[in-house]
DNA sequence: TGTTAGCACTCTATCTGATAGAGTGCTAAC
DNA sequence: GTTAGCACTCTATCAGATAGAGTGCTAACA
C-alpha cells in the first residue's frame, strides 16, 4: 500500500495530465502542490511509484505519465468526485424542456447533453421491448384498402404497420382474427410470444389461414423490429478534441467502430452490473477500445434494467467529473422516463 | 469552347486525379493515353487549359489539379456514366432484404449502402409529415388509468402517446372528444391544423374544456414532434479515408457540421429541383462545405417529393459513379417504399 | 504552323546535423 | 530523510543541403 505522501504525488500528477496532456515533470509539482518538497525528493518518489507500476515514462528524460495501474488506484481511492454546477445543472434542465416530447427524444437527448458535459463520447442502450408484454392487437381504418395493425404492450409502446386489405374481406373479419389473437397472447413477454406462441395460436384459427397468415406475418414483422436494442451515440466530434487522437489512423479505428450499433450493444451488455463501473484501458474486453476508458452505469426503474449508458473517451479522462455525471443523469433519467411514461 | 484535343486531356487530368488525387504531370498523361503527343505538346495544350481557367497548379514545379471550372465542365460535359456491376446490384439487393423491416429502415439501410458504394458520406431527408393529410385520432385503452392517443395520416403515418385519463372520465369521454376533432380536421394538411384550425376547433367543444385542452396539448405535441424533418446520415467514415481530409480541423469542421441535422436539413432543402443535381465546391451555398462537392437528388412518387438524398464528398469525387448510384437508387428507393407502404 | 527535344529553372519533400530545453538520476552534503 | 548540483539523455525544432518531379522556354524539325 502506498503511504500518504506517495499518494499524494500520484494523485497531483494524474490530475494534472488529466487536464493537460503533458507527462508531468517534478518541479511542476513542486511547484504546483505546495508540499513542502523540493523537486528532488518528488523525483525520488516518482521513481518509486514508477518502480511499483503506478507510473510510467514515454521516454528517459520525460516527465511520467500515469499506468493503468495508476489510473485504476486514482479511480478507486484517490479521485475527488466533482460537483456539478448550478450552470450545468440549469444547462439539463434547460436542454430536456426545449427538446424533449416523447421516449425516443428522452435517449437521443441524454446521450447528447451527457457528451457534451463530460466532453467524451456518450453512449447508451434504449430499453428492450423485450421485457414488455403484449396487450392487444388491433386493425384501424386506413381506406378501402389498407388498414393498420398497432401492436399495444402494457407500457404502451406501439408498433404499427399498414397493411392490404384482402379482397373480399371486411375490417371486422381482420378484427376478428387479432381478437384471436389478443386472447391467446395477452399478457406475455415478447420473448415468449416470438418464441412459440405464435406456432400454437396459429391452430385456433384455422378457420381463415391465409389472411391469419398475413396477419402474422405483420406481427412478426412488429416483434422482429422491435426485438433489436437501440443505441443512441452522441459527442462524436469530442473525440477529435482529445490530443491522443490527433492521428488520423486512430479517429478511423474508433469512428468505425462506433458506426457498428451491434457492437456498440454488445460491449454496453458485457457488464450489466450495478451502479456506475469504470474500465480502464486493457481492462476493456473489446480490442478496439484497450486504449480507451468507459464509465458505465446500468439505469433501472424499480429494479428493471431500462437501459445501459456510457461515457467513452481516452484513458485520460476527467474519471471525478464524468462519474458524477452519470450519476445526476441516473435520477434525472428516472424522472424523465416517468414523465414519458416507459 | 474547347477543341476536342483539349477536351480529351482536360478528361484525362480529371479522371486521373479523382483516383490518385496527386497533381497530374504532362508525362503520365502522355504515357498512360495513347494520343501520339508528346510531353511538350501536352504541356502546351495544359497551359492553355491552365490560362482558361480549367486547371490549376498548387505550385509552378508541380502537375496540374482541376480547377473548379474544370470540374463543372467535366460533370457537364466530358464524364463517363458508369455503369453498376452486377455484383453492386446483388450487394445493394441483398442489402435490403437482410436488413429493411419497415420504412425508416428504407432510410436508414439506404443512406449507408450509398455511402459504402460512392465512398462518401451520404445523407437524406426523410419524408415531411407535413405534406400528409390528417385522417383521425383514435384513443385505445392501456389499462384504468391511462390511453394511448393514436394520430393516423393518410399514408399511413402513426403518432402516438401515452396520456393520463382524468379522473372520473371514461374512455369513451375521450373518444367523444376525439372525434370533435376528427369531423373537424379530417382531411386537411398538417401544416394548415398547426397554424389556425386547432384554434377553431376549440370553440365546437366548449362543453368540456379542461378535458379538451389536455386532448389537444398532446395531438399539438404529436404535431411538432413529427414536424421536423427526419435526417440519415451515414458512411461518416469514408471522410476520413479521403487524403483532403488528412489534418484533423478540417474533420472536426465537417463532423461537426454533420451533427447538426437542423442544418442538413437546411442544406438538402437548398434545391429541390428534379433529377440529379452536382454542386461543386464554391457553388455550395453554404460555407462549411465551398471545398465540397455535393451531388443530390429529389425524389418523388407520383410527383409528390418523399425526400431529398446527397452524397457528400471532397470535389474531388467519382461524379460518374455516384451520378449513376444516385439514380439507381431513385428507381429502388421508389420500389422499396411502395412495399413498405409510404 | 504545329510538334518535339533539350535544358535551365523552380519548388517541394526529405534528410542531416546542430542546438536548446526539459527532465531525470546520481552523488554528496546538510 | 531531504536537498542542491551537475552530468546525462532524449525530443522537438530549425537551418541547410540534396534529390526529384515538373514546368516553361527556345530552337530545331516536319
Amino acid at each position: 500500500m502506498l503511504d500518504e505522501r506517495k499518494q499524494k504525488i500520484l494523485q497531483a500528477i494524474v490530475d494534472d495530465y488529466i487536464t493537460t496532456a503533458e507527462p508531468i515533470g517534478s518541479r511542476s509539482i513542486s511547484r504546483k502542490y505546495d508540499m513542502g518538497l523540493s523537486p528532488a525528493t518528488i523525483r525520488n518518489e516518482m521513481s518509486d511509484l514508477e518502480a511499483l507500476g503506478y507510473l510510467e515514462q514515454p521516454h528517459t528524460s520525460a516527465g511520467r505519465v500515469p499506468s493503468p495501474r495508476g489510473y485504476r488506484f486514482y479511480v478507486d481511492c484517490l479521485m475527488q468526485p466533482q460537483k456539478i454546477s448550478d450552470h450545468d445543472i440549469a444547462l439539463i434542465t434547460n436542454w430536456y424542456e426545449t427538446k424533449v416530447r416523447n421516449i425516443e427524444q428522452v435517449f437521443q437527448e441524454t446521450v447528447k447533453v451527457v457528451a457534451r458535459m463530460t466532453r467524451n463520447v456518450s453512449l447508451m442502450v434504449a430499453p428492450s421491448p423485450t421485457n414488455s408484454r403484449f396487450k392487444y392487437a388491433q386493425f384501424l381504418p386506413l381506406d378501402e384498402r389498407r388498414a393498420i395493425l398497432v401492436v399495444v404492450t402494457d407500457n404502451g409502446v406501439i408498433d404499427n404497420k399498414v397493411i392490404d386489405i384482402p379482397t373480399d374481406t371486411s375490417l371486422e373479419d381482420l378484427q376478428e382474427i387479432a381478437n384471436g389473437l389478443n386472447n391467446r397472447l395477452a399478457g406475455l413477454l415478447f420473448d415468449q410470444i416470438k418464441n412459440s406462441l405464435l406456432k400454437e395460436a396459429k391452430k385456433d384459427i384455422m378457420a381463415n389461414p391465409v389472411l391469419f397468415e398475413s396477419a402474422l406475418a405483420v406481427l412478426r414483422q412488429a416483434l422482429a423490429a422491435e426485438g433489436g436494442e437501440k443505441v443512441y451515440l452522441g459527442g462524436t466530434t469530442q473525440l477529435l478534441n482529445q490530443p491522443e487522437f490527433r492521428e488520423v489512423e486512430k479517429i478511423k479505428g474508433l469512428l468505425s467502430m462506433l458506426e457498428e450499433e451491434q457492437l456498440l450493444c454488445d460491449i454496453l451488455h458485457m457488464q450489466d452490473s450495478d451502479g456506475v463501473v469504470v474500465t480502464i484501458g486493457q481492462e476493456n474486453k473489446y480490442s478496439g477500445i484497450k486504449d480507451c476508458s468507459m464509465v458505465q452505469a446500468t439505469y433501472r426503474i424499480e429494479g428493471q434494467v431500462i437501459g445501459t449508458m456510457a461515457v467513452l473517451g481516452p484513458t485520460r479522462m476527467e474519471y471525478g467529473k464524468i462519474i458524477t455525471v452519470m450519476e445526476f443523469m441516473n435520477r434525472h433519467l428516472g424522472e424523465m422516463l416517468k414523465k414519458y411514461k416507459l
